[in-house]
DNA sequence: TGTTCATATCAAAATACATTCATGTCAATA
DNA sequence: TATTGACATGAATGTATTTTGATATGAACA
């Protein structure tokens, strides 16, 4: 996380259509990023834009796998229960 | 709660430091619109648009008080564990 | 090494959201 | 019933965020 976010900057970060879809799907699995266009629908500029803002956040790593990248949850961003769910720090989200 | 909204424009209800401090403070107990005031530090019209959206988005209720308007959590957003939360139906919040 | 595939970055445009200020409503009470 | 206190509303403005489109980078491979 570059810089410590109070919570409601935290919480920004997930209130978007797009970036709450992204993490979703990395809580099932870790995923390159041409994986998740078929479910999303958006254009992989906008796409890559959004994995930034949650990289910067600190809630996502990449790591280079060949010519893809591999985005992943970050460690301190899981949760200890075994129920989907984001550790923002400040607060934990548990989806259903 | 007016019309069914999805997760990611529930969380951007919360996703303002205005609103997020709202709801703490009626975490603990409900209070009037005045009582806001001292700890936030905004005007009373904004107070009262952001007291709107969360009313809207049915976070919380408001019942006349003689002048006064007292302001609570919603019934349907609290949270069944005793830890500080709030349920938005498509996931819940733990904060700390 | 030149080309292609996969992804990232940048700046501009579009859109959404927060804030302010003026005014309106509603209940209590003089 | 006129006034005041407490809160709500609406329109205008300011600010932030999202989206697009063009371009750049980095790895693989011919």
């Amino acid at each position: 996380m570059r810089q410590k976010k109070s919570c409601s900057s935290l919480l920004k970060i997930l209130a978007d259509k797009t970036r709450l879809a992204i993490l979703e799907q990395l809580m099932e699995q870790s995923k390159h990023v041409s994986d998740f266009g078929a479910e999303l629908q958006i254009e992989q500029s906008l796409l890559s834009h959004h994995l930034k803002i949650l990289r910067e956040a600190g809630l996502v790593t990449s790591k280079r796998d060949g010519k893809s990248v591999l985005y992943s949850i970050a460690p301190e961003a899981k949760t200890s229960t075994s129920k989907k769910g984001v550790n923002l720090g400040c607060c934990i989200l548990s989806f259903n």
